[in-house]
DNA sequence: AAAACTGTAATTGTCTGACATTAAAAAAGC
DNA sequence: GCTTTTTTAATGTCAGACAATTACAGTTTT
């Protein structure tokens, strides 16, 4: 590993990145052990609350793990699909609600990148997957719903959608497009009307799934989109007047 | 801010877990100040150096940012487009590498994201991306190239195509997917012909987007895909036989 | 009066040393 | 040979201190 000059940054953030080099070039696999917090220190020439410090950067994107104890110390983690949807979603959230981006650019981009599932859906989608987004539209039907619960079995039929595709890295990309429109979503409230809409587009898209047409799901899942939007820029402009 | 029980879990993640939450929930915004770490160790009776590495964590995912001085602090980031690729591109490349994704699936799932730039990029693009994706090729046709020099400029071809969409957050998405690609496709050498025909389908989807017909951009990609597929799949068994 | 300088206070960055906690391995006892 | 106890090595936490940095106010100089 290479050292750290005097330098004008943070002796922690140096050590994190000497180290998150070492395990993205190869040179420290899955499951190695890393030196002991002293060793590190020893060799970094500086302190072991600083080695800790950056310890911790590494643990919090998951790059390593610790474990006390005789046998214990810093293990390079095997990034698991969970972890890796969980940082994806916060990191998208995040981007989205902290940069003004407009709700029609994301809802354009969440689309798109859906739609790139259909065809792969409409081929390989098991009966299970076909079974929860049939579940998710019957509990989207049912009168009395809360407006977040209403999006949330939006949010659970679109990714029994994703994960009808069958492809891990697919599911996992789309993680963070998926649930980051959530809380976009959640601003706006759906009439009665407008939920009778979008089940009825859900309902074609199931429809079209269950058939193996991937055309049809794309087509539906347009329909979809510019329904949403259309709903969206009415929910906006509302508010815009009463302001 | 909620308070941290003696749980099992380490103080630090607690610490940062219940700052994260608060960040993500609205309660923190954009450039706010959090308390001086000894005010926080006060708070959630722990230690400094306790509160300095639940920092540390947040740092480590740029949900904050640290200056001295005076009037210094922790402050709430606001998470940029840039930053958010750099962890996105990180944590795909690892997810791949270390979870024995096949290449198929992985460019399976890249192209299938790809595509879903391909009508938006073809009615949007700008003179200056169709200009960096013919630079691009033609980078690619010179002879003397080596593989990896070849690789890295048929990532920024693509990377051109998604910006051309002219939506950031589909860009942000596609970081991931086309970068994390790049290891993989660094094992593979590629043979005069072979780059050939890669360079040639590059021109046919340059002209494609030069035409603004996306349904030939997608189709381009596609045949791209299944060159990819077959000489990825060529290349592995050749190398199985060898061994 | 304006500008340059200086000191002070607040805050993060780092170090030292210590103790608590944990979990595996070695040793002891039966 | 098996169970129990002790040892040991490692992380987790704490307390206190000092260094480095920066804004701000007050002072001096021009």
């Amino acid at each position: 590993m290479k050292i750290d000059p005097d330098s004008s940054a943070d002796l922690s953030a140096q050590i994190a990145t000497a180290i998150r080099d070492e395990i993205i070039a190869g040179r420290l696999i899955v499951d190695a052990r890393l030196p002991s917090e002293a060793e590190l220190a020893d060799h970094f020439n500086v302190s072991r609350p600083t080695v800790r410090e950056a310890l911790k950067r590494l643990a919090a994107q998951s790059l390593i793990r610790t474990q006390r104890g005789a046998t214990g110390g810093a293990f390079v983690n095997r990034i698991s699909f969970p972890e890796a949807y969980a940082q994806q979603i916060t990191t998208s959230t995040l981007l989205l609600s902290m940069n003004d981006v407009s709700f029609e650019t994301a809802c354009e981009a969440r689309f798109a990148l859906e739609r790139s599932c259909a065809a792969l859906c409409a081929h390989r989608r098991s009966a299970d997957h076909l079974a929860d987004m049939r579940a998710e539209v019957h509990r989207q039907s049912q009168l009395g719903l809360t407006d977040e619960a209403f999006c949330a079995s939006d949010v659970t039929f679109h990714r029994a959608l994703v994960d009808g595709a069958g492809n891990p890295v697919l599911s996992y990309q789309l993680a963070g497009a998926v649930e980051a429109m959530q809380p976009l979503m959640n601003m706006i409230t759906f009439s009665a009307r407008d939920r009778a809409r979008i089940v009825a587009l859900h309902v074609a898209i199931a429809d079209a799934v269950e058939a193996q047409d991937g055309g049809a799901v794309a087509a539906g899942l347009t329909a979809l989109e510019v329904e949403t939007q259309t709903l969206a820029a009415r929910v906006f402009a509302a508010r815009a007047a009463q302001s």
